[in-house]
DNA sequence: AATCGCCTTGGACACTTGCCCAACTAAAGG
DNA sequence: CCTTTAGTTGGGCAAGTGTCCAAGGCGATT
């Protein structure tokens, strides 16, 4: 196959990151750390990674990757209106203290210090944004480049407040994110 | 008073870990580094506090506070169409890569790992979704607590992206928010 | 002058950190 | 068989970490 002998180590190493990440926070990620999760020697890491911080980017760059594409790709099947409310649905999914979303969140922290990072995640970003927009768009809402960055702004700060604030629930949410669809009933756009 | 003489170093502790959780990171802030941005000694910090983090907890939570003071007081002369056109300008002055707006980030991740600070936060941050959704009833609109969780969390999650997204501007921005508070004309309700 | 508190100092303690590297193993190709 | 190459090991290094503490300073009260 197409895959040397230490490829296997490399993605171990990348998932123990990817948890470690989210538990720990960036910067309090160890390379014992690291290899302890993935069973494996300390030495390994510098083997495998120019460095440790190369190995938490290029973990973090893949989850929030394969987090876009499945977003979007569940967001484009539907309509605007039922999008927010599958987006809602999915982010209880990530109640904001799981690994996974405080791996995002640290990404986005570290992306300040770091300018790869920081380039590689508003790349990823940017076609979220991008695909959002389009989307919105063909259904005729109004300024979609606009409303595709608020409402990507507000998922993450919905993430961002959730452990603080265990009662937002989709329920109470959905009507007043759907302010941000209107209904084109008579099919007509109005300005 | 009730200033004993060691009351400025205190301060001036605060003040440090206040700078250098945004530059650095929470769980980078080192004693000796607090010392010396204070300029002063590293032996002082366990002195005027019980621990690295009591100092860290103590200084985010007072600039959470005297935030949230000033935005809640600045947003409540307002009516809510105004109000948030004043918010999207006073982000303006908090781009996101900038201290303060790095140390409120940084405080959400840090109260997932500490029950203090997390109850702290919430909290604080309890306090601004009420006086938000009271203010916003004032002027008749529906469903207001539900309406300020989302701008609190809008305005969070703009904060968060605005490094990523140089783009994101408060003229683009504000026409979609402004969906979020629908106008009255006809039923004007006054107290 | 002597005493009392608070405040301050600088160093010590026991760890942990990222990174490196000589030695070793294991498999593949000749 | 031997050699080459990729992968792996465990220990070592200098620099950093939070926390503690004996020793001293210093202003106010006795």
């Amino acid at each position: 196959m197409s895959s040397p002998r230490g490829e296997q180590v490399r993605q171990r190493l990348l998932a123990a990151a990817t948890e470690l990440i989210g538990e720990r926070g960036w910067s309090a990620v160890s390379t014992r750390a690291l290899a302890e999760r993935a069973e494996l020697t300390p030495g390994l890491v510098h083997y495998h990674f120019s460095s440790l911080n190369a190995l938490l980017e290029e973990a973090a760059l893949a989850t929030v990757r394969a987090m876009v594409d499945r977003a979007a790709a569940l967001m484009e099947q539907t309509t605007p209106r039922q999008g927010v409310e599958a987006m809602l649905l999915e982010l209880e999914g990530y109640p904001g203290d799981d690994p996974t979303s405080r791996l995002f969140l640290e990404a986005y922290l570290a992306a300040g210090r770091d300018a790869g990072l920081r380039e590689g995640l508003a790349r990823l970003l940017a076609d979220f944004r991008e695909r959002t927009a389009r989307w919105l768009e063909r259904s005729g809402v109004p300024e979609p480049e606009a409303t595709a960055r608020v409402l990507a702004a507000t998922v993450d700060g919905l993430m961002l407040h959730r452990p603080l604030d265990p009662e937002a629930t989709r329920r109470s949410l959905a009507p007043v994110l759907d302010r941000l669809i209107p209904e084109q009933d008579r099919g007509e756009e109005r300005r």
